[in-house]
DNA sequence: GACAGAATGTAGCCACTGCTACATTCTATC
DNA sequence: GATAGAATGTAGCAGTGGCTACATTCTGTC
């Protein structure tokens, strides 16, 4: 569940850069070899959260798009509050991708409060 | 690795408690099987964290205790830290046993910072 | 001391993630 | 349009973590 929320951020990503992903580039980018991407990227179309079709580019479903929007605004939430509470941009980067998939919706929303205190 | 850590933390916890850590009791406390205790104090011992003889309890090593030590430290800063940025303790309780495995030292130096801060 | 029940150990299954090695298909270039 | 190199697909291995089922050992009680 964790790798499918990685996967389909990364691939939001890739598309949002480049308008298609690849699974070259999401191996690249997910440090891994490509066989565990297309592995993976096999699962999360029965899951029905992307599209993919033989020697072609991998795209998003309506879910896919949905979950990859969820993710992508908790992450950003977690690497901006790090930020706020003075954690150093680089750790905070690597820190905010573990972190990400541990924080229930109370804690997310006690750092939202944190960040909107520390920004007034 | 974190699966160690949290072995050996949970190992600690139930020496503290009574004395000896037991696999039924592990596996209690963590939620799984007692077969997937064994195979993985199996691993832990092969790895010199902890002692373990056929039919006897199972303790920590030295190594074992430092590690355990730090996990601890690190665990309970963890948890300090979300209760002060008000998260409810429930909710902190549960985010920091996953949260934990993934802060930095310099993370964990600013949650200290803001610990420290909130306490004053 | 026998015995039942609890605890532990062992065997074997599955799922997931990672890999290498090799096969196939695309694609860009000549 | 042939072809080399990149991208993708497939097969098979290892490690880890989870399980059930069954065997063995402990242990407390009668």
């Amino acid at each position: 569940m964790e790798t499918a929320q990685d996967y389909v951020e990364a691939i939001a990503a890739l598309i949002a850069l480049s308008g298609e992903a690849r699974a070259v580039d999401l191996a690249k980018r997910l440090g891994v070899t490509h066989v565990t991407v297309v592995r993976r990227v096999a699962r999360l179309k029965e899951e029905g959260l992307v599209t993919a079709e033989p020697y072609r580019a991998i795209f998003l479903t309506e879910a896919g798009r949905r979950l990859a929007a969820e993710c992508r605004e908790r992450h950003d939430t977690v690497l901006a509050f790090l930020l706020a509470v003075g954690v150093p941009a680089e750790a905070a980067e690597r820190d905010a991708e573990g972190i990400e998939h541990h924080v229930s919706p109370e804690t997310l929303a006690a750092f939202r409060k944190v960040i909107a205190a520390r920004k007034a």
